[in-house]
DNA sequence: ATTTTTGCAAATCATTTGCATATAT
DNA sequence: ATATATGCAAATGATTTGCAAAAAT
């Protein structure tokens, strides 16, 4: 509830109302600590009964990524899940194949590479297998 | 006709059945030489009269995927685009933000950074703007 | 008051599947 | 002959859109 407020403070910064759906969206956002497709809130939203509509939730999915507090991914598997991160903060996540665990690059100590290579692109997605699933060779 | 010869001696090789249909998939593939989507050879094949159908597309590529003689890519856009590609040699490719052209990472001196990376990680996808894209700063 | 946002249901679009027929081996 | 592959049309699944009603400013 006070956890969801960088979300909401982006849409007011951004100069866009401030509404209930918005408001559950980026609590079901913060609840998942992690990444989450669309499909993932709407189910969310569904079971606890919460009267959001799909549409809604794809829109304000599309809202929080084009104010940069939440990325967007693209899986191998085609699907698109969404990540929330600091709009500040240079960084890109590498998405684990096996869990689909999300970490900041940073982390792994292989920040300078990609230093390295932002230098010639935009946009970095990176997929990769954590260590829980390196030992759990999971498919 | 000759040139689809990689493609086709996959499978070949892999003992799949050598049919018309997967022939003229390579060939559409060939002609295309660069990414595209499997609706960009739906539509060539449709125009050309060629009696393939929509699923033996779809089929044959990831046939061809799975053989490892087409790489598949996400685009940021959510698309799916292939690209063909060498087994035996290990690399990466990177996509134009702009364009959508493919380069070879190695052919951008990136290579060592990527090397790094790989240690880590199993699947790297990169986005960038090619030259001829930087110039034109186009969307 | 006015403009933005919502929810719903219908529309779209890519991709997949079932199944009877055709083809490669 | 027999197993594999095809084509169609229908199914699926994610995402988008139109539009009248509801909520935020």
């Amino acid at each position: 509830m006070t956890t969801s407020q960088p979300l909401v403070d982006a849409l007011a910064r951004a100069g866009y109302r401030l509404t209930e759906p918005r408001r559950v969206v980026a609590e079901l956002v913060v609840a998942r600590s992690g990444h989450f497709t669309a499909n993932d809130l709407i189910a969310d939203a569904g079971e606890q009964d919460l009267g959001v509509g799909r549409a809604t939730i794809f829109r304000a999915l599309d809202l929080f990524t084009e104010l940069e507090v939440l990325e967007r991914i693209d899986l191998p598997t085609g699907d698109h899940a969404y990540v929330p991160c600091l709009p500040q903060h240079h960084h890109h996540h590498i998405v684990c194949d096996g869990c689909g665990r999300v970490t900041e690059v940073e982390d792994l100590g292989i920040g300078d590479a990609i230093t390295e290579i932002e230098g010639n692109t935009h946009r970095l997605e990176l997929f990769g297998r954590c260590p829980r699933c390196q030992k759990a060779p999971a498919e």
